[in-house]
RNA sequence: GGGCGGUUAGCUCAGUGGUAGAGCAAUCGCUUUACACGCGAAAGGUCACAGGUUCGAAUCCUGUACCGCCCACCA
């Protein structure tokens, strides 16, 4: 008996990879619809759907995302093989703000031209030219790592089907009463030009010089200041309502010009203010400030605005027009020499600025889109988490009850406290952002004079200035066009539609009825917030169903000595690259081994090549098996008890591999299927066979059939995790339950 | 300031009440006809520290130290 030709040589990942790509690719089997079609799946099966976390469109696939790829196809591929109806659906981010800054910093480069040279259609025609160019990329690396993903459902965040499915979104909220558009203090990035949401703020630790001063020489109290510049916007000073010290100025006003700025300041108590910091006397400075701004709302205190968008002053008088930064050091020069300043230390301090361009955050009352996460609407749908129909509910409520009612778990379950947490701190959400990329909003402004046309004199004033609805309004009294409001949709606005949106709603398609809830939403720890909560908030509002039963969270990927994976520490490894060098399969074994839900994987060049050797010690199985027991195929009876024995022991091997799955223990599954191929299967029970085989006769006959079946248990068992090999392998086995090993049953196995 | 996680063999990590485990590395031996991308053997740990509960603790409780992460932020 002889093992066909390929098995004589070690195992030669790049040729087999290539070839067993084509033939997945060829079978189709990743659409669910093609499996019901052929019988592989029953129509009646349970649904099992994940969507993919979107990659970013001009991205290149790393090891991050390889990792997050690697562990949903696992999933995906157990549930396919357990017979489940089963949908892995993928789909491309725009990332709006970093694509849209990545293609002006190229074109200010090469041309040494600004956004407002080429105008809004230029440069989103020159945002689509790049990110056609480079979509292919990512998809054909998500491809060859072996992810099953169904491309015939492929959605893009900005496509025309998501674009009508936000716009959808935001009318609805809109006439909920969910969404308003007020001027509020937010953050704003003077460098990006936009705001930005509290979460896409990081903070930087400086050295600041903090200021103790009086704003004048008869004015009674002192304060203190990290930001003196901002003093001439201010309107109160607050103390605490117990603080003895200020109690006899509290409700007094004074009039001072600070800094050649005439400004008015009440006294007023107020909870929020520590006693024991600085002097126990904050200068309130309501349109600059977020704390300030809640304090003058509740003194219904002016809020004049002192600071641009460009960071620079609006104030008459020495200050006018200069940047934040020197004004600080122009006010500070100034209570010098009037003899105010009273001290002057060092303090660390941390600032917020942009995560995407870095640019320090001022913040400023605009006029803004919100999500109000805190008012009623009626429940229209069915029951939420511990939320009835018809019972009223905020969406801060909503997102709490899903996880808490147990409709969502999260995994880790550590995590869910993390995300209780963030909801209770949660204020309304700034969906409007001042750039060109991204989802527009459907607001419609007429504010310019309506001048009805003859005959319709009588309506003049009755026309509506702002109009939320999906398609574009024209005035019915003077038939001018509205004009769309300017500003686009923050990112994570459409992200949270991205359960269903990929699955054609508003439309009731089939797809949402079959797949929706998906069963797990996996991504990694860090977008938590940003992400999981946003949708959770959109599904159950929009669909009155959770986005996914199940949230798997994995970490960051590491090097081999745990240290993060940094351009300065050169430490960096492409997964595809050791793919190349190892195969695909190596790459996918050393992301999973030794990572537990929630927790870092770690990778290096020498694990990688470890599991490939592992690869090649399951070819080399294969050929053991196939020169001895080739022709005698699975069906000849086994018949020694021995025998009988190893088959229940694979079967217990089953049954933990799958319970591990089952659990989100990727690692202890992978450990669990390498451990009994190797060491039991390998170092044993072939060993042993040897001279079985030997003495011929009905028991090697039964150990053959035996050493055969072993081989096609652990060849399923082990296909999640490594399926380019096992499938190479597959293919060349003569006796097989399935044309494909990515649709071959599970191993049985009894509970 | 609040919260969370970690601390087990040289390295990376499993183990969550009953005589300490894996992978990798390091050591020694092996032309053993599936595989040197291999096989066999041996070696390696007072499970961070202190106290407590228990017949029994790496495991449960309390505290301490160090490392890491998240959130908030004092003007």
């Amino acid at each position: 008996m002889s093992a066909p030709e390929i098995f004589l040589k070690p195992y030669n990942p790049k040729e087999q990879e290539a070839e067993v790509l084509a033939l997945w690719e060829k079978s189709d089997y990743t659409n669910p619809d093609t499996c019901v079609k052929r019988g592989v799946t029953k129509p009646d099966a349970e649904a099992y759907s994940i969507v993919l976390p979107p990659p970013n469109v001009t991205g290149v696939l790393h090891m991050g995302s390889a990792l997050m790829v690697v562990i949903e196809d696992i999933l995906i591929r157990t549930a396919r093989m357990q017979g489940k109806r089963t949908l892995w659906l993928p789909g491309l981010d725009s990332a709006a703000i970093a694509t849209q800054a990545k293609v002006e910093t190229d074109i200010y480069k090469k041309e040494k031209k600004t956004r407002h040279d080429l105008g809004r259609e230029e440069l989103l025609k020159r945002i689509t030219q790049f990110t056609d160019e480079s979509k292919a990329t990512i998809i054909n690396q998500l491809k060859r790592m072996g992810a099953s993903l169904d491309w015939s459902r492929y959605a893009y965040t900005i496509d025309e089907a998501r674009s009508a499915a936000v716009a959808e979104a935001f009318v609805r909220m809109y006439e909920a009463g969910l969404i308003y558009r007020g001027d509020r203090i937010v953050n704003w990035d003077p460098k990006g030009q936009t705001t930005i949401s509290d979460d896409e703020i990081v903070y930087e630790e400086r050295r600041a010089k903090l200021y103790t001063f009086k704003y004048a020489k008869d004015f009674p109290i002192a304060i203190s200041t990290t930001r003196p510049e901002t003093k001439v916007g201010d309107t109160a000073v607050a103390v605490h309502p117990n603080d003895e010290r200020y109690a006899q100025f509290v409700g007094k006003e004074y009039d001072i010009v600070f800094c050649d700025v005439p400004i008015h300041i009440k006294i007023v108590a107020d909870e929020s203010v520590e006693k024991d910091f600085g002097t126990g006397a904050l200068g309130v400075t309501p349109a600059h400030s977020i704390t300030d701004w809640e304090i003058a709302d509740r003194h219904n205190l002016p809020r004049p605005q002192v600071i641009n968008e460009y960071a620079k002053m609006t104030v008459e008088g020495r200050l006018k027009d200069l940047k934040t930064k020197d004004a600080r050091e122009a006010v500070a020069a100034w209570l010098k020499e009037e003899k105010l300043l009273e001290k002057e230390e060092d303090v660390p301090q941390n600032i917020s600025t942009a995560e995407r361009t870095g640019g320090i955050v001022e913040p400023l009352p605009k006029r803004q889109w919100f999500v109000n996460v805190n008012v009623k609407f009626k429940n229209q749908k069915s029951k939420l988490g511990n939320v009835k129909p018809g019972q009223e509910v905020t969406l801060k409520e909503l997102m709490r009850t899903a996880v808490e009612s147990g409709a969502i778990k999260i995994i880790p379950e550590r995590f869910e406290k993390n995300y209780y947490h963030w909801i209770d701190n949660l204020r309304d959400w700034c969906i409007s952002r001042q750039i060109w990329f991204g989802h527009r909003i459907p607001a419609w402004h007429h504010e310019q004079k309506c001048i009805p046309k003859q005959g319709r004199e009588s309506d003049v004033g009755k026309c509506i200035p702002l109009v939320v609805r999906v398609e574009k309004p024209i005035c019915q009294f003077c038939d001018a066009e509205y004009e769309q409001d300017p500003d686009v949709l923050d990112t994570w606005f459409s992200s949270g539609l991205w359960t269903f949106s990929t699955l054609g709603w508003p439309q009731e398609t089939s797809d949402i009825k079959t797949y929706h809830p998906t069963s797990v939403l996996e991504t990694g720890y860090d977008i938590i917030f940003f992400w999981v909560a946003r949708m959770i908030l959109m599904s159950g509002f929009l669909v009155g169903q959770v986005p996914f039963r199940k949230v798997l969270l994995h970490g960051i990927v590491r090097d081999g000595q745990g240290r993060k994976i940094s351009k300065s520490l050169g430490n960096n490894i492409d997964p595809l690259d050791m793919g190349e060098k190892y195969g695909m399969d190596a790459v996918r074994m050393s992301l999973i081994a030794g990572m537990a839900p929630g927790t870092d994987s770690k990778i290096s060049e020498e694990k990688v090549r470890g599991y490939k050797h592992f690869a090649n010690k399951i070819w080399n199985i294969t050929r053991f098996v196939l020169e001895n027991a080739n022709g005698r195929g699975d069906n000849a009876e086994i018949t020694r008890k021995e025998d009988r024995a190893l088959i229940a022991e694979a079967e217990t091997i089953a049954k933990q591999v799958s319970q591990h799955i089952d659990t989100f223990r990727l690692d202890l599954a992978a450990d669990a299927i390498y451990h009994f191929v190797w060491h039991r299967f390998a170092d044993e029970i072939i060993e042993e066979s040897k001279s079985i085989l030997k003495g011929g006769g009905e028991v090697a006959d039964s150990r053959r059939s035996t050493l055969y079946s072993l081989l096609s248990t652990c060849l399923k068992l082990l296909h999640p995790f490594m399926p380019f090999v096992t499938e190479a392998i597959w293919k060349e086995l003569p006796h097989k339950d399935a044309e494909l090993l990515m649709i071959a049953r599970w191993p049985r196995y009894t509970e």
